[in-house]
DNA sequence: GAGTTTGAAACT
DNA sequence: CAGTTTCAAACTC
C-alpha cells in the first residue's frame, strides 16, 4: 500500500511542484526565473519528479549543464571539483544550505508565511484537515501524500520539497519541513555526523522536537507494534515524518493507540514539556517556524489527546535531541536505507542527496536559529572554503567563457551579486557535498552540482560578462540583484537538490527574500555569506595581507574598478582573499579593466605608478652620514601625502602606511612621521640643493619644491646641471642615455627622490659608466652610483615577481624601487607590478605605460622603451626608468630623472625652466611628459626647505664635499 | 560587529 | 582649478 501511495504521492508532488514552479515563475514575473524554469527547471524537475536519476539528466539538459560541459576543466572537476568544493563548502553549506534550502523549503515557510499573513488559520484548519486525512491515510501510509498534495495545493513551494511523502511533509509544513530536516539532518548526521545532529536538534528544538518525536513515536510505534502493519519502514517514516499531527491524529483515532500509549510513555517520560514548548517558542522566532510550531500547537490543541501527544512528542523530540536521536538516527537510518533507496528516497534522494543537505540548509535557512545553531563553526568554515573553493573555481575558468545563455539568463547576476551568487553555490555546493559525503546517491546530487556549478559559474562569469559588457556601468539595482541572487543561488541550490531543489528553489526564490526579511536576524546566510564569509575571510587575510604585496580589497561600490580598489591601483587582479563586492577587476574582465585604466591613466598618466618610489639612490641622505633621514627607506610617497588631522602618524598617511617618510611633495599639516618627517626631506633637499644647487635650482626655480622633486625630477632636463653636457653625450647614446635616465627616473615620486639621492648621495662613487656619461657634475655621478646601488633593477623585478600575486598582465607598473633589498621595498614592489619583460613601462610617459597594466602591452621592450623614450623624451624616461632594468646595469648614469611622479595627481605642464633645459639638452623630454604636481604649497621652490635645512645636516657638507673634490 | 574618522579618489 | 562628494580603509567603541 504504502509504496505504491508513495509513488502516486510522489507523481502528484512532481506535478505540483511543477506547477508551483509556474506560479511561482508567473508570481515572480522575473524572466529569470522563467527562463531558468525553462531551461533548467525541466531537468531540476525531472530529476525532483523521477526520483531516481534525474540530477544527471538535468544538468545536460540545461544550459548550464551545457555550459559546464564546454568547460572540460569543470566537467571533470565538477564531480570531483564541484564535489570536492561542495565538500569544502558542506561544512559551510549547513548554513548555506539550509538558507537556501530554508528557502526551498521555503516554499512552505513561504506558504507558512502566508499563513503568519492571516493565512494561519487556514493554515491550521488545512492542517487540520491534512490530519484529518492524515489520519485515515496514515493507517494507509498515504497521510503524508496527502498532505503533501493539500499544502502543494495551499502552498506551491511546500510540496516540491516534500515530493516523498514523509520529504513532503516536512517541507509541506515549515514545522514540519524543519523538522523534516532535522530528521533529515539526523540522518544525515548519523550518517555524517553526530554533531551535526545535535547542531540541529540543538538548533531547532522545535522542528526537533516534533519531528524527533514524530520519529521517536514512529520508532515506537515500529518498536511497539509498528502500528502500521504491512508498512515498509519507510512508510512508517513517512508517517513520522508526516508530522506529530498524524500521530497526534492517529492517536485520537486511536487507530495508533499504541502510539498514544507510547506518547504517555512520553509524557511520563522526564520530558518537560512546558521547557521544550519554551524552546520550541525560542526556535520559532522564524514567523515559519512558528507558524508552524503554531499549527502544529492549534492543530494539537485543536486534537484535545492530541495536544498531550504532542507535548510528549516535543519532549519526546527533546529527548530525541539526546537519546532518541541515536535511536532515531538508526531507526531512520534503516528507514533511510530502505526509504532513501526506495520511495523518500525520492525527495530525500534526490534531493537524498542533497536532501540531508538540502534540508539542513531548509532547516537553517526557514529557522535562523536553526541554521545558525545547524550551522557550526566549522560548517561555517567550510562554507567560506566552499565560497573560496568556488571563487577558485570561478577563477580558475576566468578564460571561459560562460555561455551567452547563462548569461542572458542570468543578465542581472553581473555585479556585487554576483559575489552574492557565488556563496549561495557554494551552498550548493555544500548540499552536494553533504549528500555525497553523507549518501551514495551522489548521481543526481553531482548533476546537481554541475548544474549548481555551472550556474555559478555563468552567474559569475555573467556578472563578469555582463560587467564586461555593461563594462562601466556602475552596478546597480541592489533590491533586484538581491533577489536576483537569490534566483540564482536558489537556482543552483535547486540544481544541486535536485528535482525537489527545482521547485524549492524557485519557491525559495521568492521565499528567500522573505526569508532574508524574517532571517534578517540570522543574518541571510546569502547575504552573510557573500559578505560577511568575505569579511572574515578578509579579515583573517588582511592580516596577512597576502604576504605583502597584494592587499585585499573590501570594495563594495566601485567593482574594483576604481582607484579606490587596492588591487586595482596595484594593477593586480582581486584573488580570492579579497571580499570586494561585485569585483570586475578580474581576469574576466580583463578588457573592461583595460579600458577603465585607460580612462584613468588619460586622466592621471601616473595613476597607476607605484605610489611609493625609491630613490634612485637610496639615498645617502636617509641612511647616510646625515642621518638626517629619519625614514627608515629612501623611498617615499610619490605623490604625497595629504594628511591633516593624523600628523602622518597614522594609515591613513599613505606615507606613513608604506613605512615612508614623508617628502616635500607631500602636503601634510603638522607631519610628524616616524619614518621621516617632511621638514627633514626639506631639509636634505636643502642640502641637495646646496650641493647640487645650482642643477637645482635651474630646474626648481619656479616650482616649490615638491613640484620641483616631481616634476623637475623627473626631468631629466631640470637635472640638468647635468643635461647639457650631458646632452651631449646623451644625444650620442640616447638609448643609453635614455636607459640611465629611465632608471633614475623611474619612478615619479623617486624622481624626486633620485634627484634628492643625487644631491645627497654624493658619497657614494660607484659607477663608473656613470662616470662616463655624465656627469658633469659629480654629484650626478654620484647619485647615479647611488641609484645603481640602491637599484639593481633585475633584483628588483625578481623580487617583484616573486611577490607577484596576481600581477595583471600588461600592468606596467613600474617597480622602482629596487632599492635595496628591503622587503618592505619588496612588497612595494610586489605592489606595482613590474613589467616582467622590461620591466619598464613602456608608454612614453606616463600615458601608455597603463595601458599596459592589462593587457600585455609591454611590448615596450627595453629597446622599444629605450627608442620610444629617447633620453630627450622626458615622459618616457620617467615612466621607463622603473622599468629599465638595463639602464642601471649599464650605465649608470643618468642622470635625468625625470619623474614622473606627479604629486597629487594634478598635472603640471613642465616647468618652463626644465623645458629650456630640456630644449637644450632634449627637447622631448619636455614633450612627453606631463608633470603633475601636487599643489605645491607655496614652498619656495627650494628655498624653505633649504632655510630649514640651513641647520643642516652632514649630508649637505658631504655634497659640498663632493662637488669640491670634483 | 557597527559606527566613526580619515584622506584619497572622483566628480562638478 | 577649487570645492564637494564619494569611497574604502583605518580606527574606535
Amino acid at each position: 500500500m504504502t509504496s505504491s501511495t508513495g509513488n502516486k504521492e510522489r507523481a502528484m508532488a512532481a506535478a505540483m511542484r511543477n506547477e508551483a514552479v509556474e506560479q511561482l515563475v508567473s508570481l515572480s514575473g522575473s524572466w529569470f526565473l522563467a527562463e531558468w524554469r525553462h531551461d533548467c527547471r525541466p531537468a531540476g524537475l525531472q530529476s525532483s519528479t523521477s526520483i531516481t536519476t534525474t540530477s544527471s539528466s538535468p544538468v545536460q539538459e540545461s544550459p548550464f549543464s551545457n555550459y559546464i560541459s564546454s568547460l572540460s576543466p569543470i566537467k571533470h572537476d565538477k564531480a570531483p571539483h564541484v564535489a570536492q568544493g561542495f565538500l569544502g563548502l558542506n561544512s559551510p553549506p549547513l548554513v548555506f544550505t539550509s538558507p537556501r534550502i530554508s528557502t526551498l523549503g521555503r516554499p512552505q515557510s513561504s506558504s507558512v508565511e502566508v499563513h503568519q499573513n492571516g493565512q494561519v488559520d487556514k493554515k491550521r484548519t488545512h492542517e487540520s484537515c491534512i490530519l484529518e486525512r492524515s489520519v485515515t491515510e496514515l493507517q494507509e501510509g498515504l497521510v503524508i501524500d496527502i498532505k503533501k498534495e493539500d499544502d502543494n495545493k495551499e502552498n506551491v513551494s511546500v510540496q516540491p520539497s516534500s515530493s516523498s511523502g514523509c520529504v513532503d511533509e516536512y517541507l509541506a509544513d515549515p514545522v514540519e519541513a524543519d523538522c523534516a530536516n532535522s530528521a533529515y539532518v539526523v540522518n544525515s548526521n548519523l550518517k555524517q555526523s553526530n554533531n551535526v545532529l545535535q547542531s540541529s536538534v540543538n538548533g531547532f528544538t522545535d522542528s526537533k522536537n516534533i519531528k524527533v518525536g514524530n520519529k521517536n513515536i514512529v520508532g515506537k510505534e515500529v518498536e511497539a507494534a509498528q502500528l502500521l502493519s504491512g508498512q515498509s519502514e519507510g512508510s512508517i517514516e513517512r508517517k513520522l515524518t508526516s508530522d506529530g499531527k498524524s500521530l497526534m491524529i492517529e492517536n485520537e483515532q486511536g487507530a495508533a493507540q499504541g502510539l498514544s500509549d507510547e506518547f504517555q510513555k512520553f509524557e511520563s517520560d522526564t520530558f518537560d514539556i512546558s521547557s521544550k514548548e519554551k524552546e520550541f517558542e525560542n526556535l520559532g522566532p522564524q514567523k515559519v517556524v512558528e507558524d508552524h510550531v503554531d499549527g502544529c500547537n492549534d492543530f494539537l490543541q485543536q486534537l484535545p489527546g492530541s495536544l498531550q501527544g504532542v507535548q510528549s512528542y516535543k519532549d519526546f523530540a527533546e529527548n530525541v535531541g539526546g537519546d532518541v536521536d541515536v535511536p532515531v538516527h538508526s531507526m531512520a537510518h534503516d528507514l533511510e536505507a530502505s526509504e532513501l533507496q526506495r520511495g523518500m528516497s525520492r525527495r530525500c534522494l534526490q534531493f537524498g542527496e542533497a536532501q540531508p543537505q538540502a534540508r539542513a540548509n531548509c532547516t537553517v535557512s526557514t529557522n535562523p536559529a536553526a541554521s545558525t545553531s545547524l550551522a557550526t563553526a566549522s560548517e561555517a568554515e567550510g562554507l567560506d572554503s566552499s565560497h573560496l573553493d568556488l571563487s577558485v573555481t570561478s577563477r580558475t575558468k576566468q578564460s571561459v567563457n560562460l555561455p551567452q545563455l547563462a548569461i542572458n539568463m542570468i543578465p542581472q547576476c553581473y555585479g556585487e551579486k554576483s559575489s552574492l551568487t557565488v556563496p549561495k553555490p557554494s551552498g550548493i555546493g555544500l548540499h552536494l557535498n553533504s549528500i555525497v559525503n553523507a549518501i551514495p546517491i551522489a548521481q543526481v546530487g553531482s548533476a546537481s552540482m554541475k548544474l549548481a556549478q555551472a550556474i555559478k559559474l555563468t552567474c559569475q562569469s555573467t556578472e563578469n560578462m555582463d560587467s564586461c559588457s555593461d563594462a562601466f556601468e556602475k552596478v546597480s539595482a541592489p533590491p533586484q540583484d538581491v533577489t536576483l541572487e537569490v534566483k540564482v543561488s536558489t537556482v543552483a541550490d535547486s540544481a544541486v537538490s535536485e528535482s525537489l531543489s527545482a521547485m524549492e528553489s524557485t519557491e525559495c526564490d521568492m521565499t528567500l527574500n522573505k526569508q532574508r526579511k524574517f532571517s534578517s536576524e540570522d543574518g541571510n546566510s546569502d547575504e552573510v555569506f557573500d559578505q560577511q564569509s568575505p569579511k572574515k575571510k578578509r579579515k583573517k587575510l588582511s592580516n596577512s595581507t597576502d604576504g605583502e604585496g597584494c592587499k585585499r580589497c573590501n570594495c563594495k561600490k566601485t567593482k574594483c574598478l576604481k582607484l579606490y580598489c587596492d588591487c586595482f591601483a596595484a594593477g593586480i587582479y582581486c584573488t580570492e582573499p579579497c571580499s570586494c563586492q561585485g569585483c570586475f577587476n578580474r581576469p574576466e574582465c580583463a578588457d573592461m579593466v583595460l579600458e577603465i585604466r585607460k580612462q584613468i591613466e588619460s586622466r592621471n598618466p601616473l595613476a597607476f605608478a607605484p605610489k611609493i618610489v625609491q630613490p634612485f639612490t637610496e639615498f645617502p641622505l636617509s641612511n647616510r652620514e646625515d642621518g638626517n633621514w629619519k625614514t627608515p627607506s629612501s623611498a617615499r610617497h610619490k605623490r604625497g601625502c595629504n594628511c591633516k588631522r593624523s600628523m602622518c602618524l597614522k594609515k591613513y598617511c599613505e606615507c606613513y602606511q608604506a613605512n615612508v617618510g614623508c617628502s616635500i611633495g607631500c602636503r601634510c599639516e603638522g607631519c610628524k612621521n616616524v619614518y621621516g618627517k617632511k621638514e627633514d626631506y626639506c631639509v636634505t633637499e636643502e642640502m641637495f640643493n646646496r650641493s647640487g644647487g645650482e642643477r637645482l635650482e635651474s630646474r626648481v626655480t619656479a616650482k616649490p619644491k615638491k613640484d620641483f622633486l616631481h616634476s623637475e625630477l623627473c626631468d631629466p632636463h631640470h637635472l640638468t646641471p647635468l643635461t647639457p653636457s650631458f646632452q651631449s653625450s646623451v644625444n650620442g647614446n640616447k638609448a643609453s642615455i635614455s636607459r640611465l635616465l629611465s632608471r633614475r627616473c623611474l619612478p615619479s615620486p623617486e624622481s624626486d627622490l633620485t634627484i634628492l639621492s643625487h644631491s645627497k648621495s654624493p658619497r657614494s662613487p660607484r659607477t663608473s659608466d656613470s662616470n662616463d656619461m655624465c656627469l658633469d657634475t659629480s654629484k650626478e655621478k654620484l647619485d647615479i652610483e647611488s641609484y645603481c646601488e640602491g637599484i639593481s633593477y633585475n633584483n628588483v623585478v625578481a623580487l617583484a615577481d616573486e611577490f607577484h600575486q596576481t600581477p595583471l598582465p600588461n600592468h606596467p607598473s613600474i617597480a622602482i624601487g629596487s632599492s635595496s633589498s628591503k622587503a618592505r621595498e619588496l612588497t612595494n614592489l610586489s605592489r606595482f607590478q613590474l613589467d616582467p619583460r622590461s620591466g619598464s613601462l613602456t608608454s612614453g610617459g606616463s600615458l601608455h605605460w597603463h595601458s599596459p597594466p592589462i593587457t600585455p602591452m609591454s611590448p615596450l621592450d627595453e629597446n622599444k622603451n629605450l627608442q620610444g623614450l629617447d633620453p630627450a623624451d622626458g615622459g618616457l624616461f620617467d615612466i621607463l626608468e622603473d622599468d629599465m632594468p638595463e639602464i642601471l646595469k649599464g650605465t649608470s648614469m643618468a642622470i635625468m630623472p625625470v619623474k614622473a611622479g606627479s604629486p597629487n595627481g594634478k598635472r603640471v605642464s613642465p616647468p618652463h625652466n626644465l623645458h629650456q633645459l630640456g630644449s637644450s639638452s632634449s627637447g622631448p623630454l619636455r614633450s612627453g611628459r606631463k608633470f603633475i604636481l601636487k599643489a605645491v604649497p607655496s614652498f619656495p621652490p627650494l628655498t624653505p626647505c633649504i632655510d630649514s635645512k640651513s641647520s643642516s645636516t652632514q649630508g649637505r657638507n658631504d655634497l659640498q664635499e663632493n662637488r669640491s673634490n670634483e
